[in-house]
DNA sequence: ATAGGCGCCTGCTGGC
DNA sequence: TGCCAGCAGGCGCCTA
């Protein structure tokens, strides 16, 4: 589910609710996260204060004293949210921090729990684990010089290539597609096939997307939320995704979906041409 | 190096 | 109404 725009939504809402309290308690629901969560973990991390919550790509890191780093991605489905205690659980909250002041709590829900969690010791901890990841830059970050050395030194079509974390962090499918209606690029051009005009339009077009969708919130098509538990607005503004079919805002043919990098990808044929 | 396939999970939708 | 296939904002592993 959640692309950078949405995992940059949650950040800037989880921010003022998390930095400065405290975590009183952990609980840990009996079926945990896929990967990662040890039973050390919530010990380690009562009475440890929130010193700042950021992102990198598609991962969520608070920052708390000590030099801990709990680290974040919310897979498919997951939602990571601040809401008062007293609120009821809804299925599938794996890990529930409870918070000093006020009694809410942070909740990490995710039906299929595709997401993970996991608490770093140490800042050098946490930066060995995007080397070996090799994540790449953030999109805002890409320069032109960059970018053309990336597409030039691969065979691989555009699509696979924004969808590839290690050349550029957070791009998701829906955002994939987006830019590349936007910059007017069929999803399956070599990427070593794009001219300097052709990368340098869908490097801005991606920028462009991934700001728009932010300012709306990011997408929630079925299970995101951000960190105040309010839905994104952007799922509104898709000109391609999920809209196989339907008119192409800009001529009016039908949006084409195709089996891409393992993934469906929409696009309009008339507009993106190979 | 890269494509393709699977597996990890659960839930929802559409067709019969 | 029931069942089953196919689908889903991700990602890591395996094989050819």
């Amino acid at each position: 589910m959640p692309e950078l725009p949405e995992v940059e939504t949650v950040v800037r809402e989880l921010r003022p609710r998390l930095v400065g309290r405290r975590i009183a308690a952990v609980t840990v629901s009996s079926l945990a996260l896929r990967r990662h969560w040890s039973d050390e973990w919530g010990p380690r991390l009562v009475g440890r204060r929130v010193r700042a919550v950021g992102r990198r790509g598609k991962w969520i890191l608070v920052a708390l004293d000590r030099q801990l780093h709990l680290v974040i991605h919310l897979g498919m489905t997951g939602q990571l949210t601040v809401v008062p205690g007293g609120q009821p659980l809804a299925g599938h909250t794996h890990v529930v921090l409870d918070l000093d002041r006020g009694g809410d709590q942070l909740r990490f829900r995710d039906v299929r729990r595709f997401g993970s969690a996991t608490l770093f010791e140490a800042r050098g901890q946490l930066e060995e684990f995007f080397r070996q990841t090799g994540l790449g830059p953030e999109p805002f970050d890409v320069d032109a010089g960059y970018w053309a050395g990336r597409l030039a030194a691969t065979s691989r079509c555009l699509k696979a290539l924004l969808l590839d974390q290690r050349v550029v962090a957070g791009v998701g499918n829906i955002y994939a597609d987006e830019s590349l209606y936007e910059a007017r690029l069929h999803p399956a051009r070599p990427a070593r096939n794009t001219g300097p005009a052709d990368a340098g339009r869908l490097r801005r077009a991606l920028v462009a997307v991934l700001r728009r969708a932010i300012a709306k919130r990011g997408s929630s098509i079925r299970d995101y939320v951000g960190g105040s538990g309010r839905r994104g607005a952007y799922q509104r503004e898709f000109r391609v995704y999920g809209r196989p079919g339907q008119p192409c805002p800009r001529c009016r043919g039908p949006i084409a979906r195709i089996r891409l990098a393992g993934r469906s990808t929409h696009f309009c044929p008339q507009c993106q041409r190979l």
